[in-house]
DNA sequence: CCCTTAAAGCAAACTACTGTGCGTTAAAGT
DNA sequence: ACTTTAACGCACAGTAGTTTGCTTTAAGGG
């Protein structure tokens, strides 16, 4: 044994089923009914695991659900390219969309805004770098586009407080007419 | 005694107090530790009540909060009347903000946000019946506005949005840059 | 001013959540 | 394979939240 060596972490075989079985029960349970409900005791009887796992391994719910809202909400998708800022935008607006309305989703997002309280919220900052990355790219193209703090406000935004606030709003299409509109801001500007 | 009658509501003294004592309370430790921290004994303990008198009286820590999240986010104050939509928009833009951005404010709206996952939010519905009210204003006078969808989307969702999961952009200015965008939304449409 | 009784307080029982020691299981490294 | 030990499960102890019966207080009505 080497004297400072830092202690092997087990990421395979048991505790990867413990782990994986943990986040969904807390998806689901986060689902069906509310965040305010999700117990350690729940989550664990939910996941076929001991209750003491999830204490030590994550030591709290807030830990536990700030995990899982970051995983599920944060999945890393190819960004759309098509060579034209407008069409990016909307494909890109339309996937953010149908990514977060899905109940379990909302529900997680809702969760993520309570968590929001203290300091980090990151859960919704890699949106703001995908927009960052379209706008560039489309600058490298010699395009105009609206500025990144533009597609926060006029295109994240309706879609996140939709989500969150006032669901059953099902209008599918709605985030085209955002991005036409954000046009229209964009145009002369 | 009358056959029928209904039971006397206490609406006033001792029982007034308890309840301005414990909604105070709630907003206190919202604003303190966050939504989640928020219990039954610690409000009561905070307010100089008895926890028993909390249970009886709102059935637990969810209905509380959904109350207190009520009244404090949504106070009907007058509305805004210069004869003018741009200028009404303008000014009551700044208001919902300036209300909404102080940390008490903003910590009971990321908590009305975890509630909204059961049915009713109500919470800020009160915010479309004015942007209602405001256009029929307008149109009264004969008026080109924004929809009232439009105002919902590009003004209220960004400054919600903002709030509520990016705290801390303390840019004071930028209701006044969203009604600008609104207008050009608007114009030519 | 007095009577009725809604609503508060108190205290104890009860339930649920959290934390820890200890034996067991199995992942990672040789 | 074998060894080491991280991580799990179990059981029990500790703490915190909830509920309920009873007593006391005082609001509302005559």
């Amino acid at each position: 044994m080497s004297s400072d060596s830092v202690p092997a972490r087990r990421t395979g075989g048991r505790s990867a089923l413990v782990i994986a079985a943990v986040r969904d029960a807390v998806e689901d349970l986060i689902a069906e009914s509310g965040a305010d409900k999700v117990t350690v005791p729940a989550v664990a009887a939910r996941a076929g695991v001991s209750p003491s796992s999830i204490y030590r391994r994550w030591g709290d719910v807030g830990s536990l659900v700030a995990e899982v809202a970051t995983l599920r909400l944060d999945p890393d998708r190819p960004l759309p390219d098509t060579g034209n800022i407008g069409d990016d935008l909307r494909e890109w607006a339309r996937e953010l969309y149908g990514h977060l309305a899905r109940p379990t989703k909302a529900s997680l997002l809702r969760a993520s805004a309570v968590l929001a309280d203290d300091g980090e919220t990151n859960c919704l900052a890699s949106r703001r770098d995908e927009a960052e990355r379209l706008v560039e790219r489309a600058h490298a193209r010699g395009q105009v586009t609206p500025s990144v703090r533009q597609i926060m406000d006029h295109l994240v935004a309706p879609i996140i407080y939709r989500i969150t606030f006032e669901p059953d709003t099902g209008d599918t299409g709605f985030p085209e007419t955002l991005v036409a509109e954000l046009d229209r801001i964009t145009e002369a500007g």
